[in-house]
DNA sequence: TATATTTGACCAGG
DNA sequence: CCTGGTCAAATATA
């Protein structure tokens, strides 16, 4: 497989989903012999291929100063000029609010989701100018934590590229020392049943922070959640072992999906076997997917605009989406992300 | 029944 | 008065 340097990254994406679909076809269809092995081995060989070209395309597309704004510490590098400056480039004056809330940091992402928090949405604005709503967010993980985010999806992004959205950050996170406050109250107060109340938060906050593979494993996928770390080390264990790894579990107290709302826009960019999904391929050797409910659909709608995927979708699982908005991201953002399976805490 | 989401109303700033 | 941001009652969901 022969790369044009001007190639769109989609184009080799869909090059390299080619590759799977002839690889996986090549694989079912019978023992290998010495001869198929080798076909393998070059099918492999071109995927890797595929994806290196895939992350270099991805680092050499410099994004605009504003998605490097803000760093992994969640604070933001003091700007020469403290101004802000509106989407359109004008010079804008932070008003009262903000310098009060002082606005965290920004970011453009196609997975709003994917920033190890866990949000609630607490409103839905139609915003001038802007093809789709703005979406507001609150931390959930405790009720006194003061970070918020917005989430604007892009007018962009249309084509076969996943939609972007504008993750706006405000406030930073007081969770994690208000529920180690509450954790050494409740410890206080009761010895025996404290040091579970929060254990599975315990797991995944050292996951994330506590070094080993869960460190190294960011720098690998390009980031992601703990649960979706977790999935990552149990493939790869998988594919170690020869076994095949069974789902993590979606609720009954370890979080389904830590960082992503049932309204959380782009939730749908998910890799689909996240979801507890199975795969086979279909008899043009294209890889389909099965869902919970046995309807079958191609995984191609995970990476397509949401538009399209919740079109394709509407029509083979309507049941599920019948409350969906086509005018907006947030309506079928639960295609494939269940619902926060842990009650956090209650309104006061 | 508890919890999460939706959405119209309300409020403050410009 | 317009707009963005938030609240909270109603509604949906597990």
């Amino acid at each position: 497989m022969a790369f044009d340097p001007d190639a769109k990254l989609s184009d080799v994406l869909a090059g390299g989903y080619d590759l799977n679909n002839r690889l996986q076809a090549l694989l079912i269809s019978r023992p290998l012999d010495s001869r198929g092995q080798e076909a393998a081995m070059a099918f492999s060989q071109e995927l890797s291929r595929v994806f290196m070209l895939s992350l270099s395309m991805l680092n050499s597309n410099a994004v605009a100063p504003e998605v490097r704004s803000g760093n992994s510490s969640g604070v933001s590098a003091p700007a020469k000029d403290k101004r802000a400056r509106s989407d359109n480039g004008e010079v804008v004056t932070p008003s009262k609010k903000s310098r009060e809330e002082g606005v965290t940091r920004k970011e453009i992402t196609p997975s709003p989701h994917k920033d190890g928090y866990q949000w609630r949405k607490y409103g839905q604005k139609k915003i001038q100018n802007c093809s789709f709503s703005r979406y507001y967010f609150k931390c959930n993980r405790h009720r006194r934590c003061e970070a918020k985010k917005k989430v604007q999806q892009q007018d962009g992004g249309r084509g076969r590229l996943p939609p972007m959205f504008k993750v706006t950050y405000v406030n930073e996170h007081t969770c994690h020392e208000l529920r180690a406050h509450d954790d050494a109250a409740a410890r206080m107060a009761s010895p025996w049943t404290a040091s579970r109340h929060h254990a599975l938060d315990g797991v995944v906050d050292t996951a994330r922070g506590g070094g080993g593979l869960f460190d190294l494993l960011p720098h690998i996928v390009g980031g992601g959640s703990a649960e979706e770390n977790e999935a990552m080390v149990s493939c790869l264990a998988a594919v170690v072992s020869g076994s095949v790894p069974s789902p993590p579990p979606r609720s009954s107290g370890w979080p389904a999906a830590p960082e992503a709302s049932a309204s959380d826009p782009a939730a749908s960019f998910v890799p689909p076997a996240a979801a507890g999904r199975s795969a086979s391929v279909a008899d043009d050797g294209a890889m389909m997917m099965v869902d919970d409910t046995g309807v079958s659909w191609d995984p191609w709608w995970s990476f397509c605009p949401v538009e399209e995927a919740a079109g394709h979708q509407l029509v083979t699982n309507q049941n599920h989406h019948r409350d969906m908005h086509m005018d907006d991201a947030g309506g079928f953002a639960d295609a494939v992300w269940p619902e926060h399976a842990c009650g956090a805490w209650r309104r006061a």
